[in-house]
DNA sequence: GATGAATGAGCTTTCATTCAT
DNA sequence: AATGAATGAAAGCTCATTCAT
């Protein structure tokens, strides 16, 4: 098996060696929990993936749960900021959740290891998830304030959205449904919030141009060391 | 750990001594699979929630994968047994969907157990599911000869349509969604198939008589006595 | 797997049930022994052979060792008796050995599975072999005896013969040696034994008819139960 | 049972630590696999004899094959090695054979160890012994041409010949031969192979010197870090 | 910081054997 | 005599984690 590098070996190739070993920890991390999961990945198969040996890891990571938890936490501040900075200047409520709908499920072509991975961490790293629905939310209030959305919006609408979210980016990365898949998914959903089918159509298949998932270059100064988020 | 007594065990308790220690493994392997999943779930602890040796496992069940598979197409076979029979004469395919839709919901409030089993299969063992998605597609399919469904109906939307049951089940588990967690689910489910906002409420939140789960009980045909068939 | 039906079924087969069900044993035995070697056989699979369950094995035999004992104890009679009584008219000592020793191979043919028993019986049941080696030992000293062989007569001259006869089995049992094995072995061990050339050829190569295997009758009269040979 | 310590650990004792504790191992396992034989040595009781916890065992080792392969490649080649490079400058072919045969079994008195893992590699590890047949052979057919060795040398001969060789070796370590048992088998071999009695005689009881078998140095090429290499 | 050998608990599975029926 | 369920010890193997270097 070939020694990983992915997004943070890239990100972290002008950096000491010690931040360097460790972004290729996350790399290879990425790969296997997208391969196998968060449960069945095991640390000494990572370390291999990075090209260090076991004992490295934990020079890197206090045990297994801390490195799911920060490759987990990494993707989910990405992925968020890459599809909200598309977006800085969109104002309608309901462009901006087609939008990042749409463009969430464009990650599968353009990252499908992270993909994978944010569908792994479904029951295992809830937290990833739910910082998605924290913006989601946030559209659709806007949306609510706007007078476009009539539904009544809480928890477990949202966990209903995303899950549909989920379910169409996992059948996407399977190859079960082809790149159409986002702008049904943004109708059905707006549908179903009773926006009027023909605005829902309209605004669910608009045309934009999505960008490639990169790395959201970190504004990080100095080391930082295992915070320790127990 | 107290030994476990649960649905199968009751079901066994007067039949024969190897058929009773089966139900309990297979009592055990639910609470297990239900707290653990399917893949973190240990072959010695289902034994020992059972109240025999490891060993006697593999009396029973050749592997974990075969207690697996049994417990998922048991549980499997009885939810929809008890949903359709229970809709036996319900003709109109919304109404049908609606009930269907709810009383598995529902069935988070008698089984628990199993509703985690069946959320916890998702991805380990897909088949159980498959089942699901398969008489729900029946009733689309009919719901749309009926004239009352007019989106096209294929995998994508069924998929998407089981996992919204899913999530709202799993947010009703964990106490996050209260009892009208249903009809809202099935409220939401109509409105996305664009039937008419009042039609779909009015359907969704029609009043029933809900069932508890049990188990559906076995046709058994007779001892069956292996001796030196290969 | 069928359930075997070897030649101590049909020696058994007037006999009452226990004696029966002890037969099917011990021919399936006889089948795993020859099959797996004596070491990695099981009980279980051995009873399962006989078509009955493994609690039946212990109400037949004390334990594994037992039955392998007994095998190999009616194995080794059974072929010495045959050869043995096959040879009664034949004064002449080496004429004697060159038959037995091809009679001995060329039961290859007729009883492979026995023939397997044999030769996993060395090192775990050398006691099977033993008895083989104090026959041999009797014609060859009778060879002496009467003149024809010189060489000095002992347990390791008798152990060398003997391990050339089970190679010479094994590779006649593997196919790797035609149906002339025998002869040749008989000519090799004779000139071994300083016969002259001519003489060991003629001898080692004369025309015999062979006779197949088979059990021979016993002249037991009452149960005889588990002697408990610890 | 005290902890190992044998030809392997002597041969590692200036190694790195890692191949000490593989070292042990190794004769460790020597230890198991001759006192009990491949099938029935336990990888627990290799790890116990070698003084390390059982999970040390598969750092070194993938399986249970891995070392008996390992070892008994390590025997072969030792074995061979040490014989051949003990004649290099013998030329007659009968005297080769007799020498080596008679080294062979000298080995008992010096390595009985490596000797039982011989006897016991019949049927689990035929390739030991077949190396053996392979030199053994290449002299048996200098002997043809050498025009001292008449008889038709093919597979079954030679199978014969290292069988008598096993045999031999294990009643020498049995104690039910003596010294000469080695000198006693040349001569039997050679009169097999119809070299005449008196030539036999003389080259089977020459007097030769042995060697106690010692590791032969292994011609090692610095480190070999596998760094990421699949 | 990096190494990598070692640990030991825990897993799945097999199997000789016992025993109540 | 026969059943067959149950036992429990022991096997092979994996893996997160530690620690001396």
């Amino acid at each position: 098996m070939m020694v990983v590098s992915g997004a943070f070996t890239s990100e972290a190739q002008h950096q000491n060696k010690s931040a360097r070993t460790r972004a290729r920890l996350m790399d290879a991390a990425v790969e296997v929990f997208a391969r196998d999961g968060f449960q069945a990945a095991s640390v000494n198969e990572i370390a291999r993936m990075a090209g260090v040996v076991n004992g490295t890891f934990y020079v890197h990571f206090k045990d297994k749960d801390e490195i799911a938890t920060r490759v987990a936490a990494r993707i989910a501040a990405d992925v968020i900021d890459q599809i909200t900075s598309a977006m800085t200047d969109m104002t309608d409520a309901l462009e901006r959740f087609s939008f990042a709908t749409r463009q969430f499920i464009e990650f599968a072509t353009t990252q499908p290891q992270w993909c994978w991975v944010m569908i792994r961490a479904q029951g295992f790293h809830p937290e990833l998830l739910r910082q998605l629905s924290g913006h989601l939310g946030q559209d659709l209030e806007l949306g609510r304030r706007q007078g476009q959305i009539k539904t009544e919006i809480d928890l477990l609408l949202i966990d209903i959205i995303v899950a549909m979210m989920l379910v169409a980016l996992s059948a996407r990365l399977r190859g079960e449904a082809g790149p159409e898949a986002g702008a049904r998914l943004s109708e059905l959903v707006l549908t179903m919030l009773k926006v009027a089918p023909d605005h829902a159509k309209e605004i669910a298949w608009k045309d934009y141009e999505f960008k490639r998932l990169h790395l959201t270059p970190l504004p990080r100064a100095g080391k930082v060391k295992a915070i320790g988020v127990a």
